[in-house]
DNA sequence: ATTATCTATAGATCTATAGATAATGC
DNA sequence: ATTATCTATAGATCTATAGATAATGC
């Protein structure tokens, strides 16, 4: 237990461990982001990842468990920025949050984070629309991961507008909630749609556009 | 081939078949919104609809055509209606078309459907959420059977916004898009953030926001 | 001595089909 | 004679584990 000064030399064996154990979240984040977690088979995993397949199962409880690893990875890391983000807001706001504000700090270091991340941060933004999309067994991580700074974010918005009712705020996220999944789904169909006009890949013109759209729609519903 | 006034009266055979894929696609409807597609087999299919499960390919060709008739089914009928809102908004406002005119007709007639149309309608806008996050096999269903009233509200908003770019427009349409696509799942994540006060299958309170939300925010992201 | 990797396999599904039987059709 | 339903089964997976072997650790 000599735990001061953690000797930052890792034996042979614990780096193995941690590479094959990153190979393997990695592996799985791509493949359940475009096949979904019952297209994918720990198999298709392994093979991915170049180890043997029996390795899953002493790297990983199960196949849940590997989903919740794989999600929780960095899911830890989006949130704990957005809280600072929100944080940091409310600091320089003061009294003076508005709802366009919040917005940002709620939505712009996330499509940031998306933007910028590469590849496996692509994957997550898909596997989080596609947990949100599926109640059943996405529900939990959802809310594990994601209440706190949705909590928040209601409590800015609050803030910014005094006389709205619980009902109107709490609709408005909905609508924001949605937008902003199908944007990290980036399922292709606005390009189809648009012949190539748009993007889905491309978070700079979504961060852009949406904090904007959004704040408008909240004000305008929150006034009736 | 006296197809001259076709006689009303199915023979009991034709009636019983058609009783039967009724039955089946309304258990697979059920089953497909809740589990996803590859979370449900054609056993459970069968064992749900109270028929033997090699009925299963008896009827349908194989799992996914089974899937194709279950979406079919229904999405001609919104599409249908969709397109008749919008052209009769557009006879109607002539050259006075507003966006949030255009929306309401792209949105309303649909959420009534939803709000008015008991389980196997709720269960269809699960399975509409689902297949639009999953493009790897959810695609060709979304282009097939949406693409046309897309195109359609797409044309009214340029004509409601004639300055607009049309980047700006198709960003708009993804926002709606995001936001319709989570509120016909109903995944129940806002009855629980919100403890209860807004409720995922109270279609009434989301109808009668939406349209002024998004009319607004694309307004405004098109001022740029 | 401990940990990583592989061999072998249990046990449980699934989808899909060939072919037999039972129920209407004309 | 035609169509609906059931029997039986092929063939192909999957997940998960017990136990053996190979590679570091101290």
């Amino acid at each position: 237990m000599s735990n001061s000064s953690k000797p930052k030399r890792l034996s042979v064996k614990a780096e193995q461990r941690a590479e094959t154990r990153e190979l393997i979240l990695d592996e799985a984040e791509r493949l359940f982001a475009v096949h979904g977690f019952l297209g994918v088979t720990l198999k298709d995993v392994a093979r991915q990842a170049g180890v043997h397949h029996t390795l899953m199962n002493y790297y990983f409880e199960d196949k849940q468990k590997l989903l919740d690893e794989v999600f929780a990875r960095r899911a830890v890391v989006t949130s704990s920025r957005r809280m600072d983000a929100m944080a940091a807001y409310e600091a320089e706001a003061g009294d003076a949050v508005t709802v366009e504000g919040a917005l940002r700090a709620f939505l712009d270091v996330d499509l940031d984070l998306y933007a910028a991340g590469g590849e496996g941060w692509h994957s997550f933004g898909s596997l989080v629309a596609l947990v949100a999309n599926t109640p059943v067994w996405g529900s939990g991580l959802m809310t594990e991961h994601f209440d706190p700074v949705v909590r928040r974010l209601i409590g800015l918005l609050r803030k910014a507008l005094p006389d709205a009712t619980e009902e109107d705020i709490y609709w408005g996220y909905h609508f924001v909630s949605g937008a902003l999944l199908l944007s990290l789904a980036r399922t292709g169909r606005i390009d189809r749609l648009s012949d190539g006009l748009c993007v889905s890949d491309d978070f700079a013109s979504i961060k852009a556009r949406m904090a904007t759209f959004m704040a408008a729609g909240i004000i305008e519903i929150c006034k009736g």
